[in-house]
DNA sequence: TATTGTTATACTCTATAACTATA
DNA sequence: TATAGTTATAGAGTATAACAATA
């Protein structure tokens, strides 16, 4: 594989910055694209710990710890105690946000239904394939990347 | 299209930040990730001005000003009088630190080569080209994104 | 007037480290 | 000891707005 074609894989990564600003811009202001997207999952999966979140954000769990303060003292969330494990906390949308949530979902899923009108669906499929392969290439992989240079 | 399909692009859009940070971890410390974007678009396209600069990263003019000035501090470039505009400089590599640079490209291609290795050369490439439709979808066309919901 | 660039300011996202509580 | 989570701190990236210089 030419090394160009590596120099521009990296580039097309550094543009996705672009796409996910853009995206974030149609959130409400008080609803962070970090937020969101710990809202997104919960919608998603129902009950969650932070620790499962953290674990699919691929983040590192301060992270998810302060995303999840903050929707929560925003009232998007209840927490309840974790029958498993007394060190964590169950937590879900209330049922009040459920619905705005989806508005939101809805609105971002409409933008894209119109800006990917000339997508074939097996293209948006496929770049959905290949996004996920390119993910468990390079981050899965445990102790993947090497510290530093010297 | 299915909203479950968005959804899940919106997704994988999200973990591109954590190959993009596991890709920075190896650059050097005093070369930041936004940094050496810059020093790898001079090295592909040689004089550059801090406007073209910005077409090609998405971001606001003054973020690349910002990093430009940077890397200029830290010895990275020369900027010499733009003939043609007076408001603007040419910025290069200098001579200097041009090898430097490539033996950081080296250093992540042999990275993504090694990591990638069980990619098909085929995939990598609709992998660029789907991600380089997504940004021409999303950002480029000008006012795509309306500002905010109500 | 419009464009190029700079700078000050503020906000978001993230990681590291030190810490508490529970397993 | 190990794991789940919190908090304080710092650093990187970005956008907005006000500004200066040139077209």
């Amino acid at each position: 594989m030419e090394q160009a074609t590596y120099r521009e894989l990296m580039h097309r990564l550094s543009e996705v910055g672009a796409v996910k600003r853009g995206l974030a811009r149609n959130l409400p202001p008080d609803l962070p694209a970090g937020s969101a997207g710990v809202l997104g999952l919960l919608s998603q999966h129902g009950e969650m710990t932070i620790s499962e979140l953290t674990e699919v954000l691929a983040v590192d769990i301060s992270v998810t710890s302060r995303h999840v303060s903050y929707v929560a003292d925003q009232g998007w969330l209840e927490r309840s105690p974790n029958p498993a494990d007394g060190r964590s906390r169950l937590l879900r949308l209330t049922d009040a946000r459920r619905d705005l949530l989806a508005g939101f979902s809805d609105h971002i899923t409409e933008l894209l239904a119109e800006r990917l009108c000339d997508w074939s669906d097996d293209e948006v499929h496929e770049l959905i394939r290949l996004m996920a392969k390119l993910h468990d290439s390079l981050v899965c992989p445990a102790h993947m990347f090497t510290h530093a240079r010297s």
